[in-house]
DNA sequence: CATGAATGAGAATTCATTCAT
DNA sequence: CATGAATGAATTCTCATTCAT
């Protein structure tokens, strides 16, 4: 799992017919683009930093992207594959509790460990989505399908308590997310002397897990 | 409660020494601006769709807010503190169960109430906050605060199980806030088609019932 | 000579008909007006900086002055003639070479306690005057002309030596203008610790005195 | 000498790794700018009429020049270098006085040929200087400094009377300064009847002829 | 592949001025 | 006398995008 969340991070499969350079300098451009946009926003973004950080001329990175909406669905699309990852792991054979537990875990981990991508998303998300194409989005439906089904059947069986299947995933995304982009904030919103005893993860499997204990 | 929340929804008090010209038209635009920057975010907004959406010359918005952040400032700080509403309302006399569970009941539905202001705040609060000042959160931390220990008081006396009180209401503003903007986003995700069996509050019920369960 | 110079300053005369308030207000703006337009240029001065210094509000500084150009004119107008009370009292029947030295004190001091004042015209007159009107200057004119044949047939009857009276007056002005408006911009010109060991206005006596010199 | 003073008059020297229609456009805006600023002062001057002047559009212009204020910085140093010009010329082996009432008579040209250089450079030491950097003034004080030295041991040497060295070049530029700016308005000044008998240059080789005078 | 040059459409402000009260 | 409210025109500057080389 790691070297797949790890690695590519934001890139996109290299195509076909692409000379190495091409093939570099498209991910450079991703990699700058998920810097600005993921700080600024679509719009508070502009392309002009994004080549700079890119260290390439304006004008050749619209050789590679061709307009700044076609870069940032690039970003999107190559990200919102990488999200889905960690639940491709949850086990039909493994004891299901303890699977939904690990989780929990490896999305907490994997947010943390790519903010700015969970920030990119959340912001796309907020905005109401208007950059997602619906195939963007089939093949992490597929995967979500059969994951659903696969907790539902847990349920069904006993092996959990009742719980609604989509809602769970929802929630762990939702507080999982929460860890990546609100930090600085609930700190400023808390204080900074504000006692937080347990961390995020304690925090999450204590809920989790009474939620799961039979 | 639902009155403060209803009613000024957004716009502060009327100040001293206003005009009623003044209060009438600082309330629209601030109305117009919610709409626009909740759905464009900071950069995306224009003050020319603002001034439209209000029905007043850019200049005169501009008489009244003489710079985009200024306006953009006054309505966060008019929403932040309707934010921090439902909290106030935990009663330390009651039940400590059932005063948390009908706080995350009253949250969720300020929450869906006023989608355009939490999608506004949450925005804000991805970019890191750089438009809230210290001082507009200080009287929002001290509900935090007193709030805080109420739960750590009850969770001390055996009231309720041991959580940690910070954690425990983050999660629910961040699984609240969920329902309000990640709504429409999570149909696309899950597909038309989902069958969601249980409402967000039946789900949440259940998932902070088990956590508070002795 | 000084009370005319120390005490009207900017004003222009009451004018009949005027109630003591409005007497007193155009004086007032009169003044921020001064310092405005000294400070900024007309094209860099604002009047919603020259009301705010006044205490007015805009629209009553237009009910005075109803539009900018027509108040800048009528502060130089009240100006131009200040400007040219140190030349009346040459004296015809005073030494000639004493006279002449004592004018060039005179208006030396006259540009020191006026910084503002000289500042102003001076920018004007860079610009090219195109807010002076001819009927604005007459008088002026009339005292130098005056002047100017005083100091010819001084030169004539071989009282002093042969100079162009214009280019005299001229050469004056121009000099103590300087004191007035280089005077900082020297000291960073030269640098701060250029030792200057004479006073402006013992230079200009050596100066002067060598040129009047039998 | 004359070469430099005319021949880049407003440009400052090309730039290593400039483009041939960068130079080409740089000096061609300059131009323009000189002859906008010099004429309405840095808040007179509009980007638009500089544009227009220049054959450019205003995105154009500020390709080369991002800001107004750096267009306007880019001129007063091209400027300032020019200025001091004549003053290196000042010869120490040459005769005190002859030397010193040539370079009066160089000056002079100078300002006569480069009225607007002139009057943008007085416009701007009458505000303050506000664009001046103190390293744009170096050199410039540089051959100040060594120039006031060599009049300094002159009048110690007892070959010119003794005459502060500052003031002295102080009250040079002063005066031919004011036959740039002033002229025009001296004549309206004077009535255009005023019969001036003496060339600006005859009064001035006066002037200084007779201070120098053993 | 790459880039310098150019641009048009808009962005936020500023500001003198007008109008009704 | 005085002012709050309103505005239109202009101004500086930004930015994604195009074009020619």
């Amino acid at each position: 799992m790691s070297a797949r969340i790890q690695e590519p991070r934001s890139g996109g499969e290299p195509r076909r017919g692409e000379t190495l350079i091409q093939q570099r300098n498209r991910k450079i451009i991703l990699c700058a683009a998920l810097d600005e946009f993921s700080a600024h926003g679509f719009h508070g973004a502009s392309i002009a930093n994004i080549a700079r950080a890119a260290g390439l001329s304006k004008a050749n990175l619209l050789y590679y992207f061709s307009r700044k909406e076609e870069l940032y669905r690039a970003l999107l699309t190559s990200l919102i594959d990488t999200w889905g990852v960690p639940l491709t792991s949850l086990d039909p054979d493994g004891d299901p509790r303890e699977e939904l537990l690990s989780y929990v875990r490896r999305k907490l981990q994997q947010t943390r460990t790519m903010p700015r991508e969970s920030r990119l998303l959340a912001n796309e998300i907020l905005q109401g989505g208007p950059h997602l194409e619906g195939e963007t989005l089939e093949s992490l439906r597929r995967i979500v399908q059969s994951k659903t089904d696969l907790i539902r059947s847990w349920s069904a069986a006993g092996r959990i308590p009742h719980v609604d299947a989509p809602h769970l995933l929802i929630s762990i995304w939702a507080l999982t997310q929460n860890y990546a982009d609100y930090d600085s904030q609930i700190r400023r919103l808390l204080g900074e002397e504000a006692d937080i005893s347990d961390t995020p993860q304690t925090f999450l499997e204590t809920l989790y897990g009474s939620l799961l204990a039979s």
